[in-house]
DNA sequence: CGTGTTATTGACCAACATCAAACTTAGTGG
DNA sequence: CCACTAAGTTTGATGTTGGTCAATAACACG
């Protein structure tokens, strides 16, 4: 038996089909393209780099389990978190057209990706024009996400910010069955949220105790519960509407 | 003489293709098909929004001539501008895959767009896939635009915010032949400034001096010039690399 | 149990926001 | 060409959100 997970036995072509039909169609041909893609597992302890801002990558990377974050450093060593990345999630399809990674991917906790080389991926998307479609579909709705953080970070209160983003990451996990009806659990540090909201760890320390008081969010370490989902969604100006994508 | 303009004397479908171009290679069947791509040629005054957050699309846009910009709301009125969309720009290709459009599109000054109808452009994209990985590349260079203008809004200081805004203008316009060695005309108002970097109008200003007093710009109106290019980029922490894509 | 990471507190401070008024500039119509 | 107007810029005074620093308390893990 593998070591880490149950799930790190599941064969990842597998997994990787299943993660495109919720993207879209996956027909014939492309199933049959990705199995034929070579995929290298490697196992991630918490906090160690995938890939790193600056470096111009060969190969892109598709979440098996654990949950992975991408960042970017600026000047005097202020970090900017882009987005957290949950299983079946691909950081970095993007990479197919940038020439040099412009964010770091870093496994958050201990993780599994497959990495998949470039080359392939191209191949296999000048098969079949229907997974570059579903590949692109993908990075709209992470795009989407992008736009609303940027509008969080840019005009929203830090007490809207948090808000916001427990109602977004909720609702992805949720969609993913990684959360409950009004529970879930996210391995994150106050410091973390503060490089994904432009706060200080000190001050989203004193946002969620504000929350707590409001009786918005009960948190127990790592897990958070909240008792009204209207309420949260209000606090936060949550409009889950940029989280979809067409149904066609 | 069509009054508005010399450009929009020309074909929309020929600056289409050449648009294209300058994101990848096109090949004869692509140029072919985008001839065949019914487009709605729509002048629309300074101001005017060509499509709304929350509106389902049935359209994109293709901006012929005119500095567009695109924004969201936030509770309270607050505003965030996302990116501004000079000449050539596919400002919302991304959403033929979202359900419903996440944010506006506006022009800043009056400006031409050539409107396209999603069914048509599906049908393009589906005969030639060629098509559809030159949108894509446009819109992950797009989104590495967004990812770094995250970074200067959560963790870079109201003057390094400016500073590198205005690195990122000058590069854009300058690849597209609209600023010369130290000069670009940028039609912005302080006040939208503020609502794309997440900073108030009066802070703007007070910025602006700062940046002219330490002599990095020399503005005369919406004309901006620097005299040492140097001096702006570290002014504004400001690293190309996440304009460029990959040379193929 | 110790040890290192994370959370919490308090005191103090700075960046940036808000408000309101004055000043400039660019357009517009006569 | 000038007066008039509206939009944009600039200024000052003042307020607030959120940052910094530094110490302590709580955990989590081996």
């Amino acid at each position: 038996m593998p070591k880490l997970c149950k799930q790190s036995a599941l064969d990842p072509h597998g997994r990787f089909v299943s993660a495109l039909r919720t993207w879209g169609d996956v027909s014939a041909l492309d199933e049959a393209l990705v199995h034929e893609l070579p995929m290298r597992l490697q196992l991630v302890p918490a906090q160690e780099e995938v890939s790193r801002e600056g470096e111009r990558a060969s190969e892109c990377s598709f979440v098996l389990e654990g949950f992975f974050f991408r960042h970017k450093m600026v000047a005097g060593g202020g970090r900017q978190i882009l987005t957290f990345d949950l299983p079946d999630a691909l950081p970095d399809v993007r990479c197919l057209h940038l020439a040099v990674n412009d964010y770091s991917l870093t496994a958050l906790s201990a993780g599994t990706v497959a990495r998949i080389p470039h080359a392939a991926l191209r191949d296999a998307i000048a098969q079949a024009p229907g997974l570059a479609d579903i590949f692109w579909c993908a990075s709209m709705r992470e795009a989407a996400i992008l736009r609303e953080r940027l509008a969080s970070v840019g005009r929203r209160t830090a007490y809207q910010r948090v808000a916001h983003f427990f109602c977004e990451m909720y609702v992805r996990m949720k969609e993913r069955g990684m959360a409950s009806e009004d529970h879930f659990a996210l391995p994150i540090t106050q410091n973390d949220l503060g490089d994904t909201l432009g706060l200080s760890t000190v001050h989203i320390n004193r946002t969620l105790q504000q929350l707590r008081e409001d009786g918005i969010i009960v948190s127990h370490g790592k897990s958070h519960r909240f008792t009204d989902w209207e309420r949260l969604r209000q606090a936060g100006d949550f409009d889950p509407a940029y989280l979809s994508l067409t149904a066609r």
